[in-house]
DNA sequence: GTCTATAGAAAGATAGAC
DNA sequence: GTCTATCTTTCTATAGAC
């Protein structure tokens, strides 16, 4: 009893961790069932037991694959250390640019864009990302629809650096957009 | 003789602008030879005439598209009027946000970063729009290092800006991300 | 619940008449 | 050069035994 519902638990669990690590290679519409199957070792009507289509096991990884990123996110977002310095080392932090942001990717991906359930879960990372930053940009007394503004350009230039970086094959792309925007917070201007 | 030759311009050309705007519309990989032959009205066979396969159809496609942008951002980046206001009107011009950057978007497609020839044209757009950016920047006498950085940063915000339009569904966020830099790059600081 | 085998549709590409 | 008809492969999903 307790043993059967432990595997229950493990075969959907591993469709879904699979499904995850194939969607951050390729993308939604690109992974088939098949490749999904193959990388975990389970059967295929087991698919199609646990989920209803393609779609629905979509919608349970790309839900996990958002909270996980957020939880990320608020881990250096949030804390006791001075607000400015919490969202330079958000933008300043150690990224794979060319694997392209997990979430990110998504808004061009056709299986994505094409279906409002899959749509939400990555409407709520952007949303709860920017909040975050937001919270942290008032702390410094900043006004709200400055804080809103500038917490959409830094959320941006992030997104933008994996583009830039995948886009030319080079890393060093995306730091040197992030170090750009660093470089304007800190009040770097023509002058200094 | 004469007619021929125009004929032969004339299926090849409309096949490119069928294929460039349904990449606009649904990207590459999900883009197939049928949909490519029902929007241009060309028959099977002529695909496979003018193109051995759909690879190259979408190369031809894609420096095309690729080409007509950066001219577009020529136009907004190049010309007389003061550096300032040329970074500025194109940071702020309007773009169909939830359409996404026809270029952009194609570093999350698989069929594009599966395949060098058909990256090179996207490399060839960023690389070309940051030289632009940064010749404006050099314009007001900032050092190069600093300027390669900024432009990135610019050209990553309005990328980013689609991303976050097309998660939310809300062409405002694209709007939001370019109005936070533009208010850094006239050096908004906290204590204005 | 899980498996293997397979159905049915759509993909990319080719054949061959005109 | 262009067309229609068709081949082969791969896709998503289902059937049915265990």
């Amino acid at each position: 009893m307790r043993i059967e519902q432990e595997k229950q638990i493990d075969a959907r669990e591993q469709l879904i961790v699979a499904a995850q690590a194939l969607y951050a290679e390729a993308g939604v519409a690109a992974t088939t069932p098949r490749q999904v199957l193959q990388r975990s070792g389970i059967g295929q009507g087991s698919l199609y037991h646990h989920f209803p289509s393609k779609r629905d096991l979509a919608r349970a990884a790309v839900e996990r694959t958002a909270q996980e990123q957020l939880r990320v996110a608020e881990g250096v977002l949030v804390g006791d250390v001075n607000a400015h310095q919490r969202i330079r080392s958000y933008l300043l932090r150690d990224r794979n640019a060319l694997a392209g942001c997990r979430i990110g990717r998504l808004t061009a991906d056709e299986a994505v864009t094409s279906d409002e359930n899959l749509l939400e879960p990555v409407e709520g990372y952007f949303t709860g990302l920017i909040e975050l930053l937001v919270s942290a940009l008032e702390e410094s007394g900043m006004p709200h629809d400055r804080a809103q503004d500038r917490a959409a350009a830094i959320v941006a230039v992030v997104q933008g650096g994996y583009v830039l970086a995948r886009a030319t094959g080079d890393p060093e792309r995306m730091r040197s957009a992030v170090r750009g925007m660093a470089a304007l917070l800190e009040g770097d201007r023509d002058d200094h």
